[in-house]
DNA sequence: GGTTAGATGCAACACAGTTGCATCTAGCCG
DNA sequence: CGGCTAGATGCAACTGTGTTGCATCTAACC
């Protein structure tokens, strides 16, 4: 199976799911969900306007399909170190970030990734409290960063 | 003990806190760490910059002064839901928000509450990764918010 | 193809947080 | 007590994230 076969069969299953959530498929919805599931962890809002290069999407369009796809539930929001959201495509297009794990953010290089081992723990709430979500997210260094920081301390 | 005997006892024991971290003791860092401790609750920006009234700070001044009484340790830093930044004195000054627990945020009135009963979980990260700080906020409704809802509803 | 609800692009805005610089003052010393 | 100075404050201007209003365009329907 050939790259270009793989990704023109992965485009086609994320018309689909657009489809699927009685979102009309522009090419916008496509080249974000696309390229969330394809990368596979939160990504900034700035990161995806980066990414997409020549064929620029206007920041607000940017905004508004994030938010639509979020709200069919295509992808999630997470909260980065530094108080902006990032986004990751959710389950059906994408095995990780089901949506109630840790995230793990390098404070150095600022890269982002899901902690799906284990599900969040519970943790009491006041009497008479309602839960509606939960954020846990650890700070640090990466592995890479971890090992250049110890390399560079010899 | 009167009201006033009690305010300014604690106001020397703020003093006292600034100068004993090697600060300067000025009307702006003991107006800020005062309010923060008798406030008790994770307080933002905004809140304390409305709270001080008409001896306004100035807002640059005030960040500033969280930052430096950040780094003293005499107070320390959640993130809310949205992304911004509240400051809650520390231990010394007021029994809570020892830094390593949940917080609580009300979505509707924006209240939140350090959850300290429980210490956060420990959560597996990347093998090689280094652990500097973590974050768990949960989010809902606060009891008074969540009765309000429930009486509406009938 | 023609129609139209909904998507996009653009301009302008709101707000959190930061930086540079001029001015002021807490804490020290004489 | 009064003067000195490192450090604190105030002001102006800026960056970045996220939002809103409105005019224009287009995906999906017939």
């Amino acid at each position: 199976m050939s790259e270009s076969h793989a990704r023109s069969s992965q485009s086609s299953r994320v018309r689909e799911l657009i489809k699927g959530s009685g979102l009309r498929c522009t090419p916008a919805r496509q080249a974000v969900l696309g390229f969330l599931s394809r990368t596979g962890r939160p990504l900034a809002h700035s990161e995806i306007a980066k990414a997409r290069g020549p064929a620029k999407l206007d920041r607000v369009t940017l905004y508004r399909t994030l938010a639509v796809l979020e709200d069919s539930g295509l992808v999630h929001r997470v909260q980065d170190s530094d108080g902006s959201w990032r986004f990751c495509a959710h389950v059906p297009v994408k095995k990780g970030c089901p949506g109630n794990h840790a995230h793990f953010q390098c404070t150095r290089c600022g890269e982002m990734q899901c902690l799906a081992s284990q599900a969040l723990p519970w943790i009491p709430v006041p009497d008479g409290a309602l839960v509606i979500g939960k954020q846990f997210l650890i700070c640090g260094l990466c592995p890479s960063c971890a090992a250049t920081r110890a390399a560079r301390k010899k």
